[in-house]
DNA sequence: GCAATAACATACTGTTCAGTACGATATGAA
DNA sequence: TTCATATCGTACTGAACAGTATGTTATTGC
């Protein structure tokens, strides 16, 4: 064999995610990446491809961590209480100090050039796959009857949904966890 | 005198605040905005000063017509039905096809790079102004008893903040007039 | 028509961007 | 110890960025 990797991908993987999730795709250059992650440029495009598919591995961490909350808050006895226990998991996510503030599926790339346009569209896929999850859930909820009958699935998700973005908007905004 | 200007500064001024609405404040370059302004850089620097002045001024003409929104809408006869005319207006210039879709002082500069920080400070100084303006009345409302006692001015401003923003993300996603 | 003046277009500045070529260096196997 | 191999660091590439110097063109007052 031959020279050994001198640092860990995934830990390397993890600044990425950070430095992204505090300035976006595009508001990260290489160099602040490669200086948050302790390693060069060639390293980077060697264990990692490019800037788009180090965003996209780093972005598939995240969701990781992120579907954690949903398993946890959609475990609990009643909608009602799923539905306190996402967003008060959201808003502690959000506010926690170790990591940016927000959430990067909307800090990500909610505007930008043209060029980073699949980016963008990547941002909305996740976040629309969020919707669905909780749609689903609901509709499941409806139908084993702990939801009222005029209860609309689809409303009810994307309202949750869009408390849930507006809180990350807030956040940028420095408001704490209480005021969430 | 000399020769007369051959453009409507006002009207470039909107054209560069489509440019900036729909692709952010660091998404929309200079090349982008001339274009869209029907106008070279040298005529745009004379005019306006540089890439911040104009994307202030366009911000400025911007809120001008959101005030008008927030004006139409306290005036409603009860908080209730002035909520709900600040989102429905809401709801109906963010989709508006005549307009980038979502809100500029969410879609402006969430998260950038560290050179566009400024910019990205006046907006959530912006957004901040518009959830006091909501406080504000809101306060005013609960002294003349037409809010519940135990209302928090506070809260349902930032709520009400919240839902507005996370409608701005929602119409980024495609989000129909109705859906939101 | 002529001169003065101000906006016009072209073409440039230095800097930063994402991405890469290449030689130096460190490791494991023989 | 030496060779093969793969990582590392430096320094580069062309393109795009915001901003500007400079000369040309159009308009007004005389």
């Amino acid at each position: 064999m031959a020279r050994p990797l001198s640092f860990c991908p995934d830990e390397a993987l993890d600044r990425a995610l950070e430095v992204f999730w505090r300035n976006g795709y595009e508001g990260a250059s290489l160099s602040d990446l490669t200086e948050a992650m302790g390693i060069n440029r060639p390293s980077l495009y060697a264990t990692f491809g490019n800037k788009e598919a180090l965003f996209s591995k780093a972005l598939e961490r995240y969701t990781n961590i992120k579907s954690r909350l949903f398993d946890e808050a959609l475990s609990a006895p009643t909608p009602r209480e799923a539905m306190e226990r996402l967003l008060m998991g959201a808003a502690e996510m959000m506010t926690d100090p170790s990591s940016p503030v927000g959430c990067l599926a909307v800090q990500g790339a909610l505007s930008c050039s043209d060029s980073a346009e699949p980016v963008r569209q990547e941002m909305i896929r996740i976040r629309a796959a969020y919707e669905t999850r909780l749609r689903e859930y609901l509709e499941t909820a409806k139908r084993k009857g702990a939801l009222p009958a005029d209860a609309d699935p689809d409303d009810l998700a994307r309202f949750v949904s869009a408390i849930a973005n507006g809180m990350s908007v807030e956040a940028t905004g420095g408001a704490t966890y209480a005021q969430l």
